[in-house]
DNA sequence: CGCTAATTTGACCTGGATCAACTACGGTGG
DNA sequence: CCACCGTAGTTGATCCAGGTCAAATTAGCG
């Protein structure tokens, strides 16, 4: 858990952390960023689509997620961000976001300028190729939405999802012990897996009354991890981590 | 088109200009690459989910695709690729494959050992700037193909990706007039979508009942491309190809 | 010509969408 | 302290896009 101690780009070497090893060089270069902080308030958007970013945007506390609407007001989430996800980052290299990106709960995110990031990966080869990494694994991310959606029953694609967002908070110290936090509502969830709201509300009842896990006042319970793991097919190895690779 | 005096890695060197701009010196550098050339034969693995990758394979020549098999022998195909396209760029990165690839018709493709791609984009960074460009492209592919299948009909999201696969092809000179190469089966066409192949079946007889395509002996043709892009809704600016980055 | 893979067709079924209320709950203001 | 209100969650009834199964037809190809 974050202290008052800690640096305020904290989040953002330990997330680094979490997949890669950094040098004390590399972290304190990370750490000497220069960043504008803001607190922002639930739903509110940070990238617009159609918008040209010349800064990024790391995300410090609180819940994001990058989405695109389309004709009829649906909605289509593609990923969730966490603390240490830097969910614009592909804008530097292409400025022009074809999609938009906005809290989901009250945040606090730092704003680092694309220069400083540039110089940053200049100077540093290290630092610029675990930014890449992070990149690929957020590709991969990508995929294995696609495969939910595409080949698995909304049962099994959710039951997907919550080992996903377990695993990806435990690796940043946001979650043990089973338990971590899912501030999105139940519209957020329908979004993201292109069911339809109500029969999100379905499967989590039964998810509940089959003992898997309990989802309720924004804060995940997994009841049962293995069973988890094994209906969403689970294999944790495209996150990517450097502990528990595999689930 | 290809012709007998080209360089053999001229497919490379035409992708990337379709969505930047190379100097002399790059277009050199990369033709100066190292290669092993191999034709291939149709519905070959080129690398296998689990595989840890030494060398990126160039498609020269013909599809391919990347996939994933899940439970119950059923598959998800993330991606099509054609000429120019080196699927495998990743493995760069992360050198431990999360998915297949294989060939879908006969091919012939370029073997890089990673050694030389990284001795490129170290003497070369705006080489490596377009590998990359070219790698963040591909995720927003991904991402189209999300809101495809989370919130678009069949008959719309089959609209989609005969957009984006004209598009391709035409950006590297691999189509024209409306028609363009499309060697692929309804099965392979059912496991891109996640739909069942007589779903496929049925919604390419709607299309070509309503004029809008025609998908015969692996060829495309578009009888009414204006239309095909309004169903589909179609935005071709996640492309960032150079010209008619719009549809 | 004969085989195999690919496409097509028809009948039937179901997972999940849609529609329309209704309930629970955390503010908030009087 | 309670009435009010807006947001989020639930429920039930009904519907349909697309799945599944099984068989027939056609296209390629050696």
């Amino acid at each position: 858990m974050a202290t008052e101690f800690d640096h305020p780009l904290q989040p953002l070497v330990r997330k680094l952390e979490s997949l890669t090893i950094l040098s004390d060089e590399e972290r304190e270069a990370i750490q000497g960023l220069p960043f504008k902080r803001r607190a922002l308030n639930a739903r509110q958007d940070v990238v617009r689509d159609g918008d040209t970013a010349s800064q990024c945007c790391l995300v410090l506390e609180g819940w994001a997620c990058r989405y695109k609407i389309i004709r009829e007001g649906k909605r289509q989430i593609f990923s969730f961000h966490i603390a240490g996800d830097i969910p614009d980052l592909q804008g530097l290299h292409i400025p022009l976001m074809d999609h938009g990106f906005a809290t989901m709960t009250t945040a606090t995110v730092a704003f680092i300028p694309h220069e400083a990031m540039r110089d940053l990966t200049a100077r540093f080869s290290g630092v610029a190729a675990k930014l890449w990494h992070d990149m690929l694994v957020d590709a991969g991310i990508f995929r294995q939405w696609l495969i939910c959606m595409g080949r698995r029953s909304a049962y099994d694609q959710m039951a997907h999802l919550f080992c996903e967002l377990y695993l990806r908070q435990e690796a940043v110290g946001l979650a043990a012990d089973n338990r971590c936090s899912m501030p999105i509502t139940q519209v957020d969830l329908a979004d993201a897996t292109g069911l339809s709201y109500v029969h999100v509300n379905r499967v989590l009842q039964e998810m509940r009354a089959k003992g898997l896990i309990t989802l309720r006042g924004g804060v995940l319970v997994i009841e049962d991890w293995d069973e988890l793991v094994r209906v969403a097919e689970f294999d944790g190895a495209y996150l990517h981590q450097r502990k528990r690779a595999v689930a």
